[in-house]
RNA sequence: GUGGGUGUAGCUCAGCUGGUAGAGCAUCGCGUUGUGGUCGCGAGGGUCGCGGGUUCAAGCCCCGUCACUCACCCCA
């Protein structure tokens, strides 16, 4: 009697790789992790969970969005008990904002760390938009006072890692969340986080639909058209200070944002020339930016939206006496990689870690292929016996289906000795397990673009 | 949460006006008695998402439900 057929169905928003997109995967965990640390960023994990209350009010949608956690057996009227409600985390910024506060006596500031964790969101999935996915932040929080430079800097981290990963060539965008602000307030837009909001849709509906929402709003025909022309000042370098007089508005905040976004636009000209630029239409969701904004595009992929943003926020850590402002920056890694799997065909050149698949000449000599297999391991070589001791032509195929470039046959040499076969060009050599070398190309999965 | 689309083999999909469930790819076996990939032959694999209804008869029509998916909202 076989049992019957069960259903297997995926959980909508809830990805799972499968073994060469996992490969990819780590490969830019790897890399962005080398460039965290190359830049002095400490690693740091918070817990899965934060208090409800927490999580609340972070703008955007994030109470709605938010997963609450409660045992199935506890019952509704039990739910909270002494630990309060607890959520799981939708982002990583406002658990680390916490984590500060909670070590701030341990901690020593200005404090730089990376992190890299599972977020959730309770929203609709849709094509590089998940329920469950990885990010990888860095943030600098420091007491009282945060440098300006470092809304700099984070930028041009990312950038470098980015330069590492094949994503071709991207567009850092970064806006002073002053600007617009102190814009609306000038020509008498007093809805700032709504009309940021509607105008951050420009690249998506265009500016004739922006304009209709701005006006059904509240606004004026000449306030919509005023909003409109800020949110169309994009340059690559400090001439969108000019632009932006030439509008005839002033407002001293509108003049803070300028000054922080001109200072930050100039060192990125200077250390990575083409690849951060001043767009005045980034506004962001998340109420608890204060300043600096940026989001991140893949030239040619700009549908796909952003994958990596961050801003600057100057009190979502603070104890009601001392306040840790911070700036932080987050690649969407699961956004990123899906994608790029998916629409540009990365993958890898195998499906497991083994570069050697060692083959087995009957049952009776397994422990002389396992030999060879310890051998090969001691020298750093990934490496498997064979699962059976099959007809070398399934063996191969066993290496072949799963990209294994080397079988191994032990005792196949004419004095007795072994030989290794690179399947590939089907060339097989004469070869000692103490000795040998794997090419460096062969010894890891390669991260690859699929042809066609 | 709101609105649309789609559910048939592991995957991609056919299935006519309702009449006994199909193809390609993949998997496994054999040809090829210990060196793969090509080629040839063969085999296995299905509660047609689930439940109900109409009908002599439903993969097909109707109702419900669930899942997936697209758009809105929002966002990595």
């Amino acid at each position: 009697m076989t049992p019957p057929a069960v259903k297997v169905t995926p959980v909508s928003g809830f990805p799972e790789l499968l073994p060469t997109e996992r490969f990819v995967e780590l490969h830019f965990l790897d890399t962005v992790r080398e460039v965290f640390e190359l830049h002095g960023f400490t690693p740091v994990e918070t817990r899965a969970v934060e208090p409800v209350e927490r999580l609340r009010g972070q703008g955007g949608d994030a109470d709605k969005e938010t997963y609450g956690i409660h045992r199935l057996a506890a019952r509704a009227d039990e739910r909270g008990g002494s630990d309060g409600e607890l959520g799981l985390h939708f982002d990583l910024t406002v658990p680390f904002a916490r984590y500060v506060l909670e070590n701030a006596a341990r901690l020593s500031f200005p404090f730089r760390r990376y992190q890299i964790q599972k977020v959730w969101r309770g929203e609709r999935p849709q094509e590089g938009r998940f329920r469950e996915f990885t990010q990888a932040d860095i943030d600098v929080v420091d007491i009282g006072e945060l440098a300006p430079h470092v809304e700099a800097e984070m930028p041009l981290v990312i950038a470098e890692a980015f330069r590492r990963l094949p994503v071709g060539e991207f567009r850092i965008q970064v806006n002073d969340r002053r600007i617009p602000e102190g814009f609306y307030l000038g020509i008498g837009l007093t809805d700032v986080a709504g009309t940021l909001r509607i105008v951050d849709k420009l690249a998506k509906i265009g500016p004739d639909k922006v304009a209709a929402q701005l006006v059904e709003a509240g606004a004026t025909d000449e306030q919509a058209a005023q909003a409109l022309a800020l949110a169309a000042i994009r340059t690559d370098d400090v001439s969108f200070v000019e632009q932006v007089r030439a509008l005839g508005i002033s407002h001293p905040t509108l003049d803070a944002g300028l000054e922080s976004l001109a200072a930050v636009i100039d060192t990125g000209a200077r250390r990575a020339p083409g690849t951060l630029v001043a767009d005045l239409s980034v506004a962001r969701g998340l109420d608890y930016y204060t300043g600096t904004v940026y989001e991140t595009q893949l030239v040619g992929s700009e549908d796909w939206g952003s994958v990596c943003s961050g801003g600057r926020y100057d009190s979502l850590a603070s104890d009601g006496r001392t306040t840790y402002p911070g700036v932080g920056i987050s690649i969407g890694l699961t956004r990123l990689v899906h994608l790029l799997v998916t629409k540009r065909g990365l993958t890898a050149s195998r499906s497991t870690p083994a570069a050697v698949l060692v083959a087995v000449v009957d049952e009776e000599s397994r422990e002389r292929s396992g030999a060879v297999a310890a051998a090969l391991r001691a020298r750093g070589v990934p490496c498997e016996v064979a699962p059976s001791a099959a007809k070398f032509g399934k063996q191969i195929r066993y290496a072949d289906r799963r990209g294994i470039p080397y079988v191994w046959f032990p005792g196949a040499g004419d004095g007795g000795g072994d030989q290794v076969k690179d399947i590939r060009s089907g060339e097989q050599l004469d070869a000692d397990a103490t000795t040998w070398e794997c090419p460096a190309d062969d010894l890891r999965p390669a991260v690859v673009t699929r042809a066609g």
